[in-house]
DNA sequence: CTGCCTGTGTGATAAAAGTCACAAAGATGA
DNA sequence: TCATCTTTGTGACTTTTATCACACAGGCAG
């Protein structure tokens, strides 16, 4: 496990909190499918990402879920940093992708870590300013996108996530994602069929223009 | 300034802390619709609110604006750090809603004091888990909610903000805030007004329902 | 092969939100 | 007082999204 932690974090921690995070950490693999942290759940622990792709979303009370983003370890070195803070309840659920390897922080450590060591500083906060962001993004996609352009920004995000143009998942995946229901999803993916854009398949999804661009403007340019 | 200071933050920094604040923070005044933060805008330094009420704002591309939050001086121990964290373009709009005072700390004083002052990194990842509330809320607003719970949810937001059952506001503003056209917004509270929830006139509503619970609910309950 | 289950396609219709056009009411100032 | 500007009210209509109902297709198990 040592290996694994250099390898994703050894450019941004010290040697020395590389090692206490060794040493403290519980590492927990995560089948895919699998909820790692449910909403409402009290979270005594900060999960740091070491592999695989986790989906953070956020539930109403009818049970309609959203989703904020997905979690990727990333060959940079970019944060993955999961969620949460202190010992709260949590407000959002994360549920792994893909199989997926965290390691469970104590929640306590946070703040002291903040003193001793000064990579964990700028790691904290560019991993909530990471987050921000993300959330920013999500939030200009629901107030000021339609549905069109939600899908098409959404198969996107799944081509990045899975490095791959081919989506292996249902109309229904999709629609749960975006809060919408599964016709729409269905009849918008027709529409992207008939412009060459991507070719359907039962659970299955080829994205076939690379870079394929907006959709239908409609006037919304002006 | 010092005694403001200290009258707000005295009870969460240490005496040091707040001492070194007072010498590098830059003391600032803003009236009331002044712009504190564009977005693209380079934030080197961290606003701290002392007084007064700022409205944190995302706008798109077609200069549509949505309202993210409002931040108020607290009497409470509320925390009222406003935005930013390194020096990155900000992706928010900051506007005064009342005239207000805040602090300018350099940027680079944030990671810095991490190392230095426990007090100050109990206060930055709480203001972030804050930050992080907020957007969660407003993100539920308008993934889950319709527009007249979204409506009401304001108003109730305005009331809390002012601390008056009296707005005084146009509905133009309020469409904004919601990124709505006017029109609905002019037609729902009509409705509220026939319910006898609100006494509207030109340029203010009274909020007669102190605990106007929903509006219509619909079939939502379901 | 024959059901059966899951996933997809599609029409009809309803509900919510956005657009357009314009009237009328209050406020302001010459 | 009159002209003008801002704000609000409202009808008619379109677009977008949601809901309902059901047909059909592919794969899998018996």
């Amino acid at each position: 496990m040592f290996k694994e932690l250099t390898k994703h974090y050894g450019r941004i921690f010290e040697e020395e909190l590389l090692r206490e995070i060794n040493q403290i950490g519980a590492f927990k693999e995560v089948k895919e499918g699998q909820v790692l942290i449910k909403i409402g759940q009290y979270v005594k622990f900060m999960p740091l990402l070491v592999s695989g792709v986790l989906k953070v979303m956020r539930e109403d009370t009818n049970n309609k879920e959203l989703l904020l983003y997905f979690l990727q370890d990333g060959h940079t070195n970019s944060i993955k940093w999961v969620w949460g803070t202190e010992r709260k309840k949590s407000r959002v659920k994360v549920v792994a992708e893909t199989d997926a390897q965290v390691i469970m922080l104590p929640a306590k450590k946070m703040t002291e870590w903040l003193l001793k060591y000064k990579s964990w500083g700028t790691f904290v906060l560019s991993s909530y300013d990471h987050r921000m962001n993300e959330l920013l993004d999500m939030m200009d996609s629901i107030a000021f996108l339609k549905m069109d352009e939600r899908l098409l920004k959404h198969l996107k995000e799944r081509v990045r996530i899975t490095k791959s143009t081919m989506l292996y998942c249902t109309h229904q995946e999709i629609a749960d994602d975006l809060n919408t229901p599964r016709e729409v999803v269905s009849r918008l993916l027709k529409k992207l069929e008939n412009m060459g854009k991507v070719k359907l398949q039962r659970n299955q999804i080829e994205i076939l223009d690379s870079k394929f661009r907006s959709l239908s403007h409609s006037k919304r340019t002006a």
